[in-house]
DNA sequence: GCCAACGTTGGC
DNA sequence: GCCAACGTTGGC
């Protein structure tokens, strides 16, 4: 089975890639748009290749990778009233937000940030660097995924 | 179904 | 803090 890509935002302030390396995996939950939720619930599949991204912040960069590591599943936040997730709408016999699991797998030696990678030759195209891109999960080509390796020094 | 108003994301 | 580029909402 061929593996895909994807890289997924977060706000280092909110939840670091230093965070999921002490906690070895976390339920991605949260994400409130339908293109990045289809993303997960119908295409993510268990190994797949992950970027973990920090948005937001100084300076943006690529930290490193990390794998699904269980596939698409109800996000519990959106029937939390107490949850800023919260989604009152959405009914537990048919739940509108999905979430998968990812777990670390290794940390870049050198964050990839933003202005390195929009210098990077074979990178005109990722979806990150595309002006206006707002999405928190989004796929990766698999030549760009190894570029992104490559520059990190992480090669296999 | 259109589209203006509003809210959010995220780089700078 | 600013603001461009979206996505969503809701009146009509």
């Amino acid at each position: 089975m061929r593996k895909n890509f994807w890289l997924v935002k977060s706000e280092p302030d909110d939840y670091s890639f230093e965070q999921l390396r002490k906690d070895g995996s976390i339920g991605w939950t949260g994400v409130r748009n339908y293109q990045a939720r289809n993303y997960m619930r119908d295409q993510m599949k268990l190994g797949d290749g992950v970027l973990f991204y920090h948005s937001n912040a100084e300076p943006p960069a690529i930290m490193g990778i990390a794998e699904v590591s269980k596939e698409s599943h109800p996000d519990p936040t959106q029937f939390d009233s107490k949850s800023d997730y919260y989604d009152a709408k959405s009914k537990k016999d048919s739940p509108t937000w999905m979430m998968v699991d990812i777990k670390f797998v290794e940390a870049f030696k050198r964050p990839l940030t933003l202005p390195e990678l929009k210098k990077a030759k074979g990178l005109e195209k990722m979806l990150l660097l595309r002006k206006g891109q707002r999405l928190s999960v989004m796929p990766v080509s698999s030549e760009e995924w190894k570029r992104v390796l490559a520059l990190a020094g992480n090669e296999a």
